[in-house]
DNA sequence: AAATCGCTTTAGAATCATTCTAATATCATT
DNA sequence: AATGATATTAGAATGATTCTAAAGCGATTT
């Protein structure tokens, strides 16, 4: 038989590059943080919830139980090569756009949609309480379907 | 003996505040309601947690349930008496203040800190998506404590 | 390449906020 | 006071997330 690689569509070339990005962040190199970050990097910027990524993990052929998805999205999150959002108070989403950003939140169907930093002007900022700094800045636009016919 | 008023710090005044304002929102009158309405309005805005109102029901001499506590939440909310604040994935913030507003939210100390509308200008909105409207905009700074030393 | 040590992964139990159930109590109206 | 509709309740159920402690794997030293 040739070589066993039926476990990730990993090519050598991305590979290295998530090699890279998970030493780079101070977290070892394992088969499943290697496979999830496959996964969750591979195609641009996405918004995914632990039971998605588990599903999607399963149905790529990882096995991996949901207490890893959750360290892993939680390390990566720690690492600064995720970002959590919280908009739902039954589901945690992770962005794996680390950029400053804002999102659009459709509730009626529990979907996130990036808004660039510029597309947005927040300007003149209360100055934060005396003792504090400001982490981050967030700005969230919940949306409704709209009913045109009402 | 006399008026059993023991249940509640209600002058007739604030009680009929209180019926008046249940009434509006088209909800019927009860012991429970009014009492955590009392709690609730008595004194300027506040953000509370279900557990933690369930606490100043208990310590107030109210006998109420859980489940009644948060059925009131969500009525209140429902009707327009409160706005939920979701800022943590852990929890459930509840706000008497219900005019546009942003807020201020230290993770660490699990409080929030209200800003005025007018405080901060949100300018140059991109467009919503075809077919959703703009529910409601919010700003949330994160703050963390400073730390001079480091 | 074998031994070692520390970090990872795991299955399953535990936790915690919230909701549900269906039985009883209370409210407004007749 | 009687009725019917809505509220409240205790406790069970749910669902996301974390914990536990045991077994596995990765990097480093021999």
């Amino acid at each position: 038989m040739t070589s066993p690689d039926s476990r990730a569509q990993l090519n050598k070339q991305t590979r290295q590059r998530l090699v890279a990005k998970l030493a780079a962040a101070g977290l070892r190199i394992t088969a499943p943080r290697l496979h999830l970050a496959h996964l969750l990097f591979r195609h641009g910027n996405r918004h995914v919830t632990a039971e998605a990524l588990r599903d999607e993990a399963q149905a790529s052929g990882l096995k991996v139980s949901q207490a890893t998805v959750y360290n892993t999205l939680n390390q990566f999150q720690a690492a600064g090569l995720l970002r959590q959002v919280q908009v739902d108070q039954a589901r945690s989403y992770f962005d794996t756009n680390i950029d400053a950003h804002h999102h659009f939140y459709v509730e009626d169907e529990a979907r996130l949609i990036d808004i660039a930093a510029d597309a947005v002007d927040v300007a003149r900022l209360p100055e934060s309480p005396a003792g504090y700094d400001v982490d981050r800045v967030e700005v969230i636009i919940r949306l409704d379907k709209s009913e045109p016919s009402k």
